[in-house]
DNA sequence: GAGTTTGAAACT
DNA sequence: CAGTTTCAAACTC
């Protein structure tokens, strides 16, 4: 140590004085140099240079990454990261802490840990790399001029000394200038204890003595970690909640209690700089100083490796790992309420991928992730399509808040498109996740947005529910500190007032069946789940897939969003869409008998959408809409006056009108308007909010479906863009118009010969096909069932 | 909280 | 495809 120690020093000493490396020759590295410098002539930069090369270092970096951070957002990266560094000195600590990504890269590193490992960091890397416009974070940290690597070295080790520890948030919160101290009184508070953690150190020992090779490959581990997070802490976190403190929080909160001087408010503030971090050295790192470059990504790496060693560490079990401690719980608050972080889903994504062997998910996966990190928002919608996973996410959203989904929604929706467009997510479960993740990430972005585990999802600004939430909830929970718990709890706690999670109650079930909510959204069951002999957790991850593709084989639909909502809302219904979603319309329809579709045993109620003709129900008085089409605002007399007997005769001729364009218009109450998706939005207001399962089961569907099954594909594809663009065609093709949607969803459904599965052939109603021909609804039906092989020459798919 | 009702899902 | 059974949510008390 001696040595390295020395070497530090003097390569601290050398950057910081601006010498600096090879680095140092490009413009952004003189920009940061040049802020540097007045760090370094303070006394205090030379006091803490004196101390530690690396404490000097870091401390200047902090400043300006934080500056960075805390306004972060990407655009802000690229442009001028470092205009207020210099008061943001302080929060350097912070920045360690910032992680908040840390839990994720526990979570991460544990699923590395177990298989993937370095191959996938490795891959990641690259990906990341090449995914880099500006300086890539991953050359910065490839390049590792020998002197930054000694300092990296260090750094990463007292952070995976401290990391190693139970408490590794402690590194975090220690200020970059004590980080030296830190780790050497954590070594001998025992802290280092783990031997992971010795391990990585005799490791980086030895790669400082070596080529350093594998300094490389930490370099780039981290550089992923930190690439995750600074995506999500950048905006993501920002934006929502207090919730992306909360994780630090939990981990910090032995080192807090030791280190005084962080305040928690700091630590929030760390979580959100921590992204700007990384994009600080995405930016700036390659060229840039090397002592800031450099300090930063040590500091970077130090997080990512302390996350790492904490995940080996903390890990028993690769697959609960990344559900487990701080990820998980954040997840696991964040899935639920659609917070989800995109960087653990992208994470997961990668480690899912890897482990499945490379599928083309995880390429996009991990470019998404990217793009996200970089250019958040926009590029999720871009690059989210990989991430598909968010559809469990968008689920959530919509479920949340109505403002809040319409925030999302375009994101999410995009995202879901892009989930579309990306059928091969491996394992369902897994895509979600991340799938989630991502779109929780735009969701975030563009609420405050954002993942993801999950899902999306949501997000929703907040939360969501969304199944990887769930997923990675539940064990997580499970695995979880109490202290962890009690956040997910409470997360779980608050999204349930939302109504976005639902908890099931099976019993015989096993929840591998579509009477448990959770797995009919495409979620794992969670701790507040009452169900007994649960196999719808990660750990049955196996059976569960089987399961769904067995009921995915009988119903390609069977995990479609049983609620088709126009996703664009159109503001046609106004307020009366709200009540009565013309646009939105169940699946199947209902069967109900004795509810009179007036409450929540009728799917098409709880739904919050009117019945349609689709529906087999007697009596109805759905509020939202009778089957007949007339809905209670608009023509309620008209319905009133029609009998059941008479319904039928009735039917055909308000199938007419709405078929009608004219009728259309001129009955915008009718459930088949010609803009089919107009208040898909609206819907999410409806009073079931949490109907919006339909909508996350889609997404999970969507990302669970694998692209083994193409009947998924299909039907997927059909179902998530209803929310969507689609949202708008499906609705009109389950309902009436909208051959379009039919011909391209219907089709294959209608293809697979699925009993009821294929709501279309069943539902849709085929809104040409002639109405006066069908007498009733059932024989509305039937025509719709012959039209339906019209479809399948429209499908392109297969 | 226990019991009943209800309708979807699953099964035959 | 229809009928029956199973199941869990929704509902009632």
């Amino acid at each position: 140590m001696g040595e390295e120690g020395e070497k530090l020093q003097r390569k601290s000493e050398s950057e910081a004085s601006g010498r600096g490396g090879p680095v140092m020759d490009t413009p952004e590295r003189n920009r940061i140099t040049a802020s540097v410098s007045k760090f370094e002539d303070s006394p205090v930069f030379n006091y803490i240079s004196n101390l530690s090369p690396i404490k000097s270092v870091k401390s200047l970096r902090i400043s300006q990454t934080f500056n960075s951070y805390s306004f972060s957002s990407l655009p802000s990266i690229f442009t001028s990261p470092h205009v207020s560094s210099l008061k943001e000195s302080r929060f350097l600590r912070r920045h360690s802490f910032s992680d908040p990504s840390k839990p994720e890269f526990s979570s991460d590193n544990g699923s590395k840990v177990d298989s993937v490992d370095g191959g996938i960091d490795v891959a990641h890397n690259s990906d990341e790399r090449s995914f880099d416009p500006g300086s890539s974070i991953g050359e910065a940290f490839v390049d590792p001029t020998y002197e930054c690597s000694n300092l990296a070295i260090e750094v990463s080790q007292t952070l995976n000394n401290s990391c190693c520890s139970p408490d590794c948030s402690t590194m975090p919160h220690r200020g970059i200038g004590t980080t030296e101290t830190f780790v050497h009184e954590i070594s001998r508070s025992g802290f280092v204890g783990s031997e992971g953690h010795l391990e990585r150190k005799r490791n980086i020992d030895q790669n400082k003595e070596g080529a350093g090779c594998d300094w490389e490959s930490l370099i780039s581990d981290a550089t992923d970690l930190l690439i995750f997070d600074s995506p999500n802490g950048t905006e993501s976190f920002n934006g929502p909640f207090q919730e992306p403190s909360d994780p630090r929080m939990r981990l910090s909160t032995s080192l807090v209690s030791e280190f005084s001087h962080y305040e928690i408010n700091g630590l929030q503030k760390t979580q959100t700089v921590c992204p700007t971090v990384v994009e600080d050295i995405d930016s700036e790192n390659p060229p840039s100083h090397v002592g800031e470059g450099h300090l930063k990504e040590l500091e970077a790496t130090g997080d990512v490796l302390a996350g790492t060693s904490l995940n080996t560490c903390m890990d028993g079990e690769p697959s609960e790992q990344f559900d487990n401690e701080d990820f998980s719980g954040l997840h696991r608050g964040m899935r639920r309420r659609c917070l989800v972080f995109e960087m653990v889903g992208t994470r997961r994504k990668r480690i899912e991928d890897g482990s499945s062997s490379g599928s083309p998910l995880l390429a996009r996966s991990e470019v998404n992730i990217e793009s996200n990190d970089k250019q958040l928002v926009p590029t999720n919608n871009g690059s989210s399509r990989c991430i598909v996973p968010g559809i469990g996410l968008h689920l959530n959203a919509l479920a949340r808040t109505s403002k809040d989904h319409n925030v999302f929604s375009h994101e999410t929706l995009t995202t879901e498109n892009h989930l579309i467009s990306d059928p091969s997510s491996t394992g369902s479960f897994h895509s979600w996740n991340t799938g989630q993740e991502p779109l929780n990430k735009s969701l975030a972005v563009t609420t405050m947005e954002r993942n993801r585990g999950d899902p999306d999802t949501q997000s929703r600004g907040t939360e969501d529910a969304s199944p990887a939430s769930g997923y990675v909830a539940g064990e997580e929970i499970s695995q979880g500190s109490p202290k962890k718990k009690r956040h997910v709890q409470r997360r779980l706690e608050n999204a349930g007032e939302t109504e976005s999670c639902k908890r099931c109650n099976c019993k015989k079930s096993k929840c591998l069946k579509l009477y448990c909510e959770c797995f009919a959204a495409g979620v794992y069951c969670v701790e507040p789940c009452s169900c007994q002999d649960c196999f719808n957790k990660p750990i049955h991850e196996a059976t569960v897939l089987e399961t769904r593709k067995q009921i995915e084989s009988r119903n390609p639909l069977a995990f479609a969003p049983k609620v088709i909502r126009s996703s664009d809302s159109v503001p046609e219904i106004g307020d009366d869409s709200s009540k009565t979603p013309a646009s939105a319309r169940h699946k199947r329809g209902c069967n109900c008998k004795k509810s009179g579709c007036l409450k929540k045993y009728c799917e098409c109620y709880q739904g919050g959408v009117g019945c349609s003709i689709n529906c087999r129900c007697e009596g109805c008085k759905n509020a939202f809409g009778r089957k007949d089409g007339s809905t209670l605002v608009g023509a309620e007399t008209e319905l009133e006056e029609e009998t059941e007997t008479c319904e039928k005769s009735v039917v055909n001729e308000n199938l007419r009108r709405r078929f009608s364009p004219n009728a259309i218009e001129q009955n915008p109450d009718s459930t088949l308007p010609a803009t089919p998706f107009q208040s898909s939005r609206a819907s999410l207001q409806l009073p079931f909010s949490y109907k919006n399962k339909p909508l996350r089961s889609s997404f999970l569907s969507i990302g669970s479906s694998s692209g083994s099954y193409t009947s998924q594909r299909f039907g997927m594809p059909n179902i998530l863009r209803p929310q969507h663009k689609f949202e708008k065609q499906i609705p009109a093709i389950e309902e009436d118009e909208m051959p379009e949607i039919l011909q391209g969803n219907c089709s294959p459904i209608g293809n697979g010969g699925i009993k009821s599965g294929s709501p279309n052939s069943k539902r849709v109603s085929p809104p040409h096909c002639d109405f006066g021909s069908t007498p009733g609804r059932r024989s509305s039906r039937k025509l719709i069932l012959q039209s339906i092989p019209s479809f399948p020459c429209l499908t392109p798919k297969d």
